[in-house]
DNA sequence: AGGAAGACCCGGACGC
DNA sequence: TGCGTCCGGGTCTTCC
């Protein structure tokens, strides 16, 4: 499931291939992923150019030159892939087999998913919204656009986020450690795969109260947070979908998760077995022994 | 304020 | 093999 540093990698990747490029056509597979009908989406984006492509959080904004946006989130599994126009032309990607996802994904072995929305640029590329099954893509405005923005919390990822930032956002709080974590309303970007491997680097148990936790937990969280983000970054993320034809980056940090979903395997530091326990209301993995 | 529960959605895993 | 059921995952909303 994409996090922050997934979409960081996206947006990468985003910036590399299809920065700078005008949107020739758009296919709608998935009319329920737009905040608009398909037919006024479609007319408002045809021809207008990808001017830049930003993240917040799990949020991807494309910038489009017409002043408006387009925010994405891809919340449980959506996905995206591109296609290179090279690779476009070996598929022969007809109009109908671009509006038939069966189609799509026998034509398109490395699909990750169902097609959604797909985007045809002016170079002959493509690039597709995959699986946005709660996901979704809006048009906005500026003004809707940072209204959205400013419900979220601090951006781990900012070089100017400090630990003493991160330390004061928990001054007062009285919950659990990691229902905190997760809310986007508190720090962006981080979800159920990165909290659980923050708390096992910081050696905090995810029932733990806020209230109880020490100024060198509290640090120490924060250092966990960020250097596995960036750790994830580095590596290619946590995604077992490629992002293009050949790519063999992405996905990179998989093999490098500690707690997140291994359950009744080994700890890899002590060799205790892995828990799972309900924590508001999602999956916590945890090393009874390592945590506290 | 925090927490639990429900809603959204559907592929995939599971049980029979 | 097929069919039904359930679950997970992120976020928002509602209710206690």
């Amino acid at each position: 499931m994409p996090e922050a540093p997934e979409m960081e990698l996206y947006k990468n990747y985003l910036n590399k291939w299809v920065k700078g490029k005008r949107i020739i056509e758009i296919n709608v597979l998935r009319t329920k992923s737009l905040n608009l009908e398909s037919t006024d989406f479609r007319n408002l984006l045809r021809g207008k150019l990808i001017q830049d492509i930003t993240r917040r959080g799990k949020f991807l904004i494309f910038q489009l030159d017409d002043g408006y946006y387009l925010l994405t989130h891809m919340m449980l599994d959506g996905r995206l892939y591109f296609l290179a126009v090279e690779n476009v032309k070996k598929l022969l990607l007809s109009e109908v087999v671009l509006n038939d996802a069966e189609e799509l994904k026998q034509r398109i072995k490395e699909l990750p998913g169902k097609a959604s929305v797909i985007f045809s640029l002016w170079d002959g590329s493509m690039l597709f919204f995959c699986s946005l099954t709660l996901g979704y893509l809006h048009y906005l405005g500026q003004e809707p656009l940072d209204k959205k923005l400013q419900e979220l919390g601090k951006e781990p990822l900012d070089p100017n986020f400090r630990v003493e930032d991160f330390t004061r956002l928990l001054e007062g709080k009285k919950g659990m450690i990691k229902p905190w974590l997760m809310n986007p309303k508190n720090v962006a970007g981080v979800g159920n795969a990165y909290s659980n491997e923050t708390l096992f680097k910081a050696g905090i148990l995810p029932t733990r109260l806020i209230s109880s936790l020490s100024k060198a937990e509290k640090e120490s969280l924060y250092h966990s947070l960020v250097s596995i983000l960036q750790d994830s970054i580095r590596l290619g993320g946590d995604m077992e979908e490629k992002f293009a034809p050949g790519d063999d980056f992405t996905g990179g940090y998989n093999p490098h998760f500690q707690a997140y979903d291994r359950a009744g395997k080994l700890c890899l530091s002590c060799h205790e077995v892995i828990q799972k326990l309900e924590v508001g209301g999602r999956q916590a993995f945890f090393c009874p022994n390592c945590q506290k």
